[in-house]
DNA sequence: AGTTGAAATGCTGTCGATGACATTTGCGGG
DNA sequence: CCCGCAAATGTCATCGACAGCATTTCAACT
């Protein structure tokens, strides 16, 4: 009655070509050594049957899943859509797909359950968004399970092997700066956790800056947050409560700006009038709040697909060359200051 | 050197345990039939040797493949992240993992290949998210293809063997009844795309609730956005045209009602003293813009999971009953209206 | 104690492709 | 025209688990 019309395998594709399974693998796999009109033969024949090879079988058999996971524990909405986004459509390009997993960093025995998940699934690489890129246990079992990784804004790159990176600290630097320019003297941060990559150098480019315009960083305007907009609220009130309190907060993220944004609006205060406040990574959310938040913009769609690139590449070069090292390969990528209207200069005294 | 040891067979597990390989594969699947010291004993062997089943060979051999793709379009970030993570939980309880693929409702042979893909892979179900829940391509191809699936709120569920929906209608109903209460009169209506079954059913309730008190649809007061902020912008601005412009406008999800309210503030107007705005979906970004908007609340996580219960079910259904139609199933899940700062009632003429 | 049938367990083939190695083909040189 | 070697192609085993059926075990009953 309803019955479908059974999925062709390679067998058919072989004989319908006048061959033998193994070359019609090797012209679907592009390997050398196939005569170009046995090569035309059997694309025709696959083609005629509408073949497809499977992915089980081709996994287990050979050594290519054409599988990548990607594991993340908590990330703004934002973020992980932006990034899925150009990992797909990266992945797409060189016939992969994308598994999802969510892994708690903190979870016990995380390390052991990446890469027990990776191996169980035969992916071929993995990639690790912030915090899990700079969790080490899960970075460690990951790489004596011998499966290739990237880590997406890893906080300490320099043990890192495969990597995308952006100008975090500069860009902080460079925001912070913004503020001092525009006359903020009492600039407060609120910063994200500690074991999160990005934040940390965001923290660090905004000490920089203070200190690059002879002033120290007051620890009474320095508090942390977790990047949601919650925590950004939270923080916010913190802020506030100061009986000095700032002219401008720079929020690690702009979820966490906009938390202090609603928070600053809901004590009355008008912004950017009596306070400024910036954001990072230019999301949708930083645009549709207002005022609209000046930010920094972080190239995440290209930083995903980065990611995906660099992992083929490890992938390819880790079947391929057994024994020596594979050089360790990362990607930086560069952010832009975004001017919108919820930094100005303060009131005078 | 840096040899991992290598990954424990079901072989390894057999022989620890002093059973055949059958016997493992049957107390790991948890079927009948083994006594209870036997189980014991190869539970013992496979934790020991910290066994856990391969994928690919489990797919290629047996009928399941413990594989979920879900396919989506575009999505607000909010409603991929939150429908995602309910998805990702639930899938989580059941032993199954989740495997993204992005496919636009309008590419040429979009049913096959999400059939093509979904066979490829072997994935035992698919869950459809809107608009793709709706395109009849690949609804078809799917049911050629004999694998189960679920419709995220399909536009006619009477043609749906298995989905979840929401009270839309009636949810649309009541919001704009609300706005009714309060004294609007001329309440416009951003609609989505005529494909999306949410957006349809929200339309209908709007214009029900308008029926209801005894006024008419003014065609002049409803257009068409695509769910984006952009075009929330866009949408509004023709509104707000209007030499007769509305006193309340209604966006059929929060991202335009955010993007009506960016442009309503741009062009001078206070919300909600001038223009009362009230959005749909209780995402993130509803009660981060100012005012925090009026809208009703979705239940996604509960939604998602509800799917993915839906889809085993179905899976197992499958697999059992070979010959008889499997009984369609559906959940509806229920929203709540969530009263913010974003509409009041109008100014007197 | 012998019979018996259901429960418990094992054996072998198979899923669909690739890998290693064997074999054939075809072209250039002597 | 034959040889030889590289290119082209084929054969067969294999990846790791499950399915079907064969076989053994064991407890209850005659």
């Amino acid at each position: 009655m309803d019955e479908q019309l059974p999925r062709a395998k390679i067998d058919d594709v072989a004989r319908l070509a006048g061959v033998s399974t193994k070359t019609v693998s090797r012209v679907l796999n592009n390997e050398p050594n196939v005569r170009d009109a046995t090569r035309a033969r059997v694309k025709d024949a696959a083609e005629t049957l509408n073949y497809t090879p499977d992915f089980s079988a081709r996994s287990l058999a050979g050594q290519k899943s054409y599988l990548i996971a990607m594991f993340y524990d908590t990330a703004s909405q934002g973020y992980l859509a932006g990034f899925q986004a150009g990992a797909l459509a990266q992945c797409g390009e060189y016939g992969y797909h994308l598994i999802v997993e969510r892994c708690q960093v903190n979870a016990p025995k995380a390390g052991k359950r990446v890469a027990d998940v990776a191996a169980r699934l035969r992916v071929d690489g993995v990639l690790l968004l912030p915090p899990l890129s700079n969790q080490i246990d899960v970075l460690s079992q990951l790489d004596l399970s011998g499966i290739p990784f990237v880590q997406i804004v890893p906080a300490d790159a320099s043990k890192a092997k495969h990597y995308v990176d952006m100008d975090d600290a500069s860009a902080a630097f460079e925001l912070t700066t913004y503020l001092l320019k525009q006359g903020h003297r009492r600039i407060a941060h609120i910063k994200g956790h500690p074991s999160h990559g990005a934040s940390v150098q965001r923290f660090q480019g905004f000490c920089a800056a203070l200190r690059a315009a002879g002033r120290k960083p007051d620890t009474a305007l320095i508090v942390e947050g977790t990047f949601s907009i919650e925590s950004g609220e939270a923080a916010a009130q913190q802020l506030l409560d100061n009986p000095d309190p700032p002219t401008a907060i720079f929020a690690a993220n702009d979820d966490m700006a906009a938390g202090a944004l609603k928070y600053a609006r809901e004590r009355g205060l008008g912004v950017p009038e009596d306070l400024s406040i910036v954001g990072f990574d230019d999301s949708e959310i930083a645009s549709v709040v207002f005022p609209s938040l000046t930010t920094v913009r972080q190239p995440i769609d290209d930083m995903a697909r980065g990611a995906v690139d660099l992992l083929i590449d490890a992938i390819k070069a880790d079947s391929k060359a057994e024994g020596s090292d594979e050089a360790s390969q990362s990607r930086h990528f560069s952010s832009e200051l975004i001017e919108r209207g919820s930094a100005i200069a303060p009131k005078p005294d």
